[in-house]
DNA sequence: ATGAAAGCGCTAACAT
DNA sequence: ATGTTAGCGCTTTCAT
């Protein structure tokens, strides 16, 4: 059975109190003698302080909780999941802090989930581009602090990248290129990033005065497996546009694979664009052209802020990270030019 | 304030063992149209258990601590920990706990770090691919369960590949390539898989009489940048292997990048070999020819040994699991045979 | 300066 | 069938 302060105090047969405060360091003052006996004792005992029974009383846990973008399967291989997951421990890290990585989301019943989160074992949440539906993460607001990584949408601070601006950058390029005839692979539409970036697709081709082509428009939900399955298709039709910009890197390499599956050779008779640049962005054949967001930093900066919530109670604002556009060898002129 | 089962009993009138048996289905029968009432006050006063006042009573926390190498900067960003603990991810769902995250590796004072894996939060732990000294770990044994990966020389259920097969397949398909002149790139020679490694490739070089050349030994230290660094000391060398075998996909990439900037041809001028299968092993070019190891089936295996462990006290066995060579485009015959 | 004791929210043994 | 009560291990107020 494992040591507690009662048997300390028994030992030294003193008070539980001056045990505690001994241990602690305060805040009430043990002469130093006393305290010396205490710890000589504890480590003799071998004893652990039981963070449970010590958060019973405080309410802090020191640990904060990470709730994906549905507790779902297979989150840990997507590049957004371990960019920003990484900031986030890197930055817990610092901070003192552990990090509970919330699972069990049954669609079935949120509000057994909702319950989960605040059964008191987190100071404070990180929402990881979150798709829980914005009524239960209302109510969660008057019970604990809490952020939300890629998002704007929501009534809580956000900490994402500027996909309009992004967005932007990527278009411009392409056009400066000389591509007219530009498509987007969307990502998952149910979450901001795949809104904002399709959005933000039609309104910069508008303003180039380029005309949107429903035809060219796929989905390709974020995933690998999406973007090769769109390939499928748009390889296979006559009518094709000259570009593509991809919602992320993943499915950007799904339509690469694609592509070169069905003879089609990247960037000569398709440029390629994806978004992130994460680790296989650059090491691909070709290489992707890609905007960089600052994943890491995004995870570290609601860290910092949700705990700095957690402590003083004034909800933080949120910020938009600016993208960065990365110019590879998967964009090129588009054929007719050449 | 949070509503307590003690509100819901004094509303009702009732004991708070009523309440909490009516909540919990048990272990006492309670009258369903008691049952009803109670349920329906909870709804009403927004009442949410106290995940935090029942552990301390049942000493269940539901919640699996993973603890990471060395509870270091970027960890997420490694294949090794993505693959294994989306394994782990994934099984924690199914079995109804959550995922704790130790951070907070203070290699100054591992005693407090102990503490920290003591302190009633999990119920049990995963170390990956531990680097923690080993008479903690020992120490550890009597205290809680836990489990360990990818490395066989502790004293605990051990997680993992069979590295010594594996890198035989890799030795075996270099030498009927033709190659006698072989490389490697270990890994973190701190890890076991590192070690392992290491000790396979020479092994495997003997068994083929091949002679072993210290100074075809670089090391590497799992990372991209540690490839890099030893390619650009190895291709700048003239008398220089005809193969390379790496302890990782990331090392290997760092090796191809390097090879690259100094206009070695790869595989023409020299093959490279890396270990995980890791998405950039596929998505690289060339494709890097691969040793499969099943990360997330060694994260989900860890995981439901150590639940198993934990519900029964009975120390489970580990599990080593088989590997595959995967044949790419990044090795052929060597150049003095073409 | 120190000890006694209340109590955090819950479970479960014990009592009725 | 249900209520009373003693804790789980700790922090902190109150009393001395």
């Amino acid at each position: 059975m494992a040591a507690t302060i009662k048997d300390i105090a028994r030992k030294l047969s003193i008070s539980t109190s001056t045990v505690s405060y001994a241990l602690n360091g305060g805040p009430r003052s043990v002469p130093e003698e006393v305290r010396v006996r205490v710890l000589a004792v504890a480590r003799e005992l071998n004893y652990r302080p039981n963070q449970i029974a010590r958060s019973l009383i405080t309410r802090r846990s020191n640990t904060i909780g990470v709730v994906p973008t549905e507790a779902s399967i297979n989150l840990a291989v997507t590049p957004y999941f371990q960019g920003v997951l990484n900031g986030i421990l890197n930055t817990a890290e610092i901070l003192g802090h552990d990090v509970l990585v919330y699972t069990r989301y049954d669609v079935e019943k949120p509000d057994a989930f909702v319950d989960t989160l605040l059964d008191g074992r987190a100071d404070g949440l990180i929402f990881l581009a979150p798709k829980i539906d914005s009524h239960a993460l209302n109510r969660l607001a008057a019970e604990i602090p809490f952020v939300v990584t890629s998002d704007e949408r929501r009534n809580a601070p956000n900490f994402g990248c500027d996909n309009a601006s992004g967005v932007r950058k990527v278009v411009d390029h392409l056009v400066s290129l000389g591509h007219t005839r530009i498509g987007h692979l969307a990502g998952n539409l149910e979450m901001a990033d795949g809104i904002d970036r399709c959005e933000a697709y039609k309104g910069a081709l508008a303003s180039h005065g380029l005309p949107i082509c429903e035809d060219w428009l796929f989905e390709g939900h974020f995933t690998s497996q999406g973007g090769y399955n769109a390939g499928q298709h748009v390889f296979a039709t006559k009518n094709r546009p000259s570009a593509i910009f991809c919602a992320n890197d993943d499915s950007a390499l799904g339509l690469l694979r694609a592509a070169w599956e069905k003879g089609v050779r990247v960037p000569d008779e398709i440029s390629i664009v994806g978004f992130d640049n994460s680790p296989v962005s650059s090491a691909s054949f070709p290489p992707i052209t890609t905007v960089r967001q600052p994943l890491e930093e995004i995870g570290a900066a609601a860290m910092t802020a949700l705990v700095n919530f957690i402590e003083t109670q004034q909800r933080p604002d949120g910020i938009s990270f600016e993208t960065e556009l990365i110019v590879r060898d998967s964009t090129t002129r588009p054929q007719e030019d050449i």
